[in-house]
DNA sequence: ATACTGACTTTGATTAGTCAAAGTCAAGGT
DNA sequence: ACCTTGACTTTGACTAATCAAAGTCAGTAT
């Protein structure tokens, strides 16, 4: 079995690997930021998990998932996201401390329990910010969002995702009810001022900075 | 924060401690045993203990103990039961499969969590074997409880605790409806053959030896 | 071309937890 | 009293994960 370090590296990898669009190289300054640790402990890190198939390394240029990495990243985000949503859903917890919570039990959930948590929740799709949360087999259904930094103005919108875990930002987001699920519009986008003006039902019309708007993802409502 | 390795070792020495009678110095044989370590290891992680005010140490006598130690625990325990509980409650898991589960999950809930867990539960007190939850400021309502090894016969009882975690004799005690909460009578009990019969309502008599007799406790019915 | 810079790697050391094997102690038997 | 035995402790070594600091490389700027 993987240590919950190496656990935590691969889900990293992952999540980084991401954004840089698919499969590219992870830069591992990027990586090491990420992990909170210096560079050299995640060159030595990462030398260890190539030499276990894991990833592939290119010294001085980065490092990518491979197959065996990804599934076993997939199985980690499995758990933390179907950890999430049940401390929201069953235990009650606030959507923006689950994910500290998270971190931890991810590495002690069996599969067992695991899949009874699944059950439990009735195989739900995605995670309380939206994420989607991977099947048991290691699949995940690409997600085709975009975010409000950056879609078409004065469309029915609802906010499908947030891109983002900081439990002040998310507590931000709860105040100003930007909660999945929720149905909205832009009026307006003035890239000088670096904002997107916002209109949510039966509520007053909400500024958001770019950086902000470009964590909230929506879909055609 | 203790280690989880830190909280295994004060949570076995309590547990060790309690049959002993109370407060008694546990040796350290009998303590490398329960955590499966050589004696030399438990040496060295005891002596980090007592670094830290957590047991008092007599080299070549034993270990027990302080009350910091003990307080820490039974914080330990009070996860491990209240999991337990929930697992089986919740989630439906088998009582005989809970007790691995949670010795992964004790160190991994948070007290948030726990409390949660704990309301969710309506603050039981007794996890699913009977075993007692600690409260949150770490109190046990002590059990006055006699095994079915040593108790008078023909008088109703009802079973109150098991007191062994091997899955295997826990799905037999399932199997023959040996669970907390049945009642039952003892019919006889023969020292040269080892062994108690016993009479469950609705069921033919079944015969124990005496070492699975002294592991079920009972209290009057 | 040469040197600078920033990103990355290497090296040496540290901490937690562990084992194997050698050493020590106390208790009991002769 | 002495020796044996079994229980415990000490010592030396190992693995996983980490950091600090020194070393190296590749690309940019002069």
């Amino acid at each position: 079995m993987p240590s919950s370090t190496v656990e935590n590296y691969l889900k990293q990898i992952y999540l980084e690997q991401q954004p840089l669009g698919g499969s590219d190289l992870v830069p591992m300054g990027r990586l090491a930021t990420a992990m909170a640790v210096t560079p050299g402990t995640a060159t030595t890190m990462i030398k260890a998990l190539a030499e276990a198939n894991l990833v592939t390394y290119e010294p001085r240029t980065g490092v990518r998932l491979t197959k065996a990495g990804e599934q076993l990243a997939l199985h980690v985000l499995r758990r933390h996201r179907l950890v999430e949503l049940f401390l929201v859903k069953v235990l009650g917890l606030d959507w923006s401390e689950v994910h500290d919570e998270a971190e931890h039990l991810e590495h002690a959930v069996s599969d067992k329990v695991l899949e009874r948590i699944d059950a439990y929740l009735g195989h739900p799709s995605v995670d309380p910010h939206g994420d989607p949360i991977p099947t048991s087999k290691g699949k995940v259904t690409p997600q085709k969002l975009q975010s409000l930094a950056e879609c078409d103005l004065n469309q029915p919108l609802r906010i499908a995702r947030i891109a983002d875990q900081e439990p002040a930002f998310l507590q931000f987001l709860h105040r100003s009810g930007l909660i999945p699920g929720v149905a909205l519009t832009i009026q307006s986008r003035d890239p000088h001022a670096d904002s997107v003006l916002l209109k949510l039902a039966n509520k007053s019309p909400l500024s958001l900075g770019t950086a902000a708007a470009a964590k909230i993802l929506v879909e055609p409502a």
